[in-house]
DNA sequence: GCATGATCATGC
DNA sequence: GCATGATCATGC
């Protein structure tokens, strides 16, 4: 743990060292706030009632800021919150109230150089109470069964339970109800929820500027008591075995399979949005609507690609904080359409509400760091290949041969993503069957 | 029939 | 102009 010393007057400021993860906050806390750093589990400003944190920004190649990584909200004691209830909850005690400070990450920056590009301040509860909660108890829920070592990121919406420690041998800890050591966990903001966080508050703010009104959403668990796939489920029952363009007509929507988001549209309606309505829960969790055709012969012909990987990006990434590990951390919706031997058309088959597995994830990740080592070594021309078979594989994804990024080793490179073996993705579809 | 490389279509 | 989701084309 860092100890450092109170900082009482400016000439302090220059002898103390700020650095690793988590710097910038140790600074903000420390200079700008005049408080110690401390990893004391009482609110930084305890009189307000006010948690500090601090959430990098990265520049994107259109020069718009996303966030960068999840929110970390204090470690889980496995022992003391199977005692807890939501409501009396160290976490919600914690992190009720959150100061949010947005800033543009710059490795090279000194740290009072660092752009600050949002503060606001975020109160989960008020938000997005339902699903809070819902979280924390599916969390606390294994802990209580004695599954802790079966926490997964993709059990949960927006609050997770991410692993905590360097390494996977160096962070388990014991859990009450079982003898298997599971591995430390905080909870966090998931990445996706960050996002919409950054988003709606940069949203509130422009709006207030220019006098605009937000798009209105559509909470599809509001006044509801069942889970958010068991609404999905009962909405797509409906059109279950009609083809796209009979869908389309029932649902008033223009047939235009090529669009991009054709599909998203499709989900939208039946789900009861306008096309200028927003569906909260899908926006703020994140979730990834994926089309999957069935061919004549029972298999699908694709696999399923994620977005490109930037070379010199992967090769300073933790798994935790990588593209891929985002995307398929991420629930999903698969909407499954097959062949009709007759018409040569498509009818809606099923839906497929989905996380990844924590066992697969695991071979992603093997698959993730030896894409990571050979981009590291230069070496391009032997990543997994689909028929190496271990889930996920690595493939072109450019525009053309002529469409390519820079390396770390300063060459060029085709543009290439992980995609998700079309094996898998079947399997996936085939044993999972959901509309009855 | 399938793996693999390559490319398309759309929308922001 | 490019990201992204999706699909095509070729050769083994």
């Amino acid at each position: 743990m860092y100890q450092g010393v109170i900082v009482e007057d400016s000439s302090n400021i220059g002898e103390k060292e700020y650095s690793g993860k988590g710097s910038f906050g140790q600074y903000l806390e420390e200079v700008f706030f005049g408080i110690t750093n401390n990893s004391e589990s009482k609110p930084d400003f305890i009189d307000a009632g006010l948690e500090l944190k601090t959430a990098p920004l990265k520049e994107l190649k259109n020069g718009e800021l996303a966030v960068k990584e999840r929110i970390v909200l204090g470690i889980i004691n496995f022992d003391s919150i199977i005692e807890e209830t939501f409501e009396k909850s160290h976490f919600l005690e914690k992190n009720l109230h959150i100061l949010l400070v947005f800033y543009v990450y710059d490795k090279l920056a000194a740290l009072e150089n660092i752009q600050v590009n949002l503060v606001d301040i975020w109160n989960c509860v008020e938000q997005d109470e339902t699903q809070i909660k819902k979280d924390w108890e599916t969390i606390v829920g294994k802990i209580r069964r004695g599954k802790a070592h079966e926490i997964s990121e993709g059990d949960t919406l927006y609050l997770g339970a991410c692993t905590k420690g360097a390494t996977r041998a160096t962070s388990q800890v014991p859990q009450p109800f079982s003898d298997i050591l599971a591995h430390r966990r905080a909870f966090s903001f998931k990445i996706q929820y960050v996002r919409y966080i950054y988003q709606s508050l940069m949203e509130k703010r422009q709006a207030s500027v220019k006098r605009k009104k937000i798009a209105d959403t559509i909470r599809i668990t509001q006044n509801r008591t069942e889970s958010i796939d068991q609404i999905i489920k009962e909405a797509f029952c409906r059109h279950k075995g009609k083809d796209a363009f009979t869908i389309c007509k029932d649902l008033g929507l223009p047939y235009n399979p090529k669009a991009k988001h054709f599909y998203a549209q499709i989900v939208k309606r039946i789900l009861g949005a306008d096309a200028n309505q927003r569906l909260y829960e899908f926006e703020a969790a994140g979730i990834q609507i994926k089309t999957v055709r069935i061919e004549v012969n029972g298999k699908n012909k694709e696999s399923m690609s994620f977005k490109h990987m930037r070379y010199t990006e992967i090769v300073e990434q933790d798994w935790e904080d990588s593209d891929f590990y985002v995307d398929l951390t991420s629930k999903f919706l698969f909407i499954v359409f097959r062949r009709n031997p007759q018409n040569e058309g498509y009818f809606l088959d099923d839906v497929i509400f989905w996380n990844m597995p924590a066992e697969d994830l695991e071979e992603a990740r093997k698959v993730w760091i030896d894409t990571q080592q050979k981009i590291q070594a230069g070496n391009y021309n032997s990543f997994v290949k689909i028929k190496d078979d271990r889930i996920v594989h690595v493939r072109p994804h450019a525009r053309n041969a002529a469409d390519k990024i820079i390396t770390p080793q300063k060459t060029m490179e085709l543009k290439r993503s992980f995609w998700l073996n079309r094996d898998y993705i079947l399997n996936i579809v085939e044993n999972k069957s959901y509309l009855t």
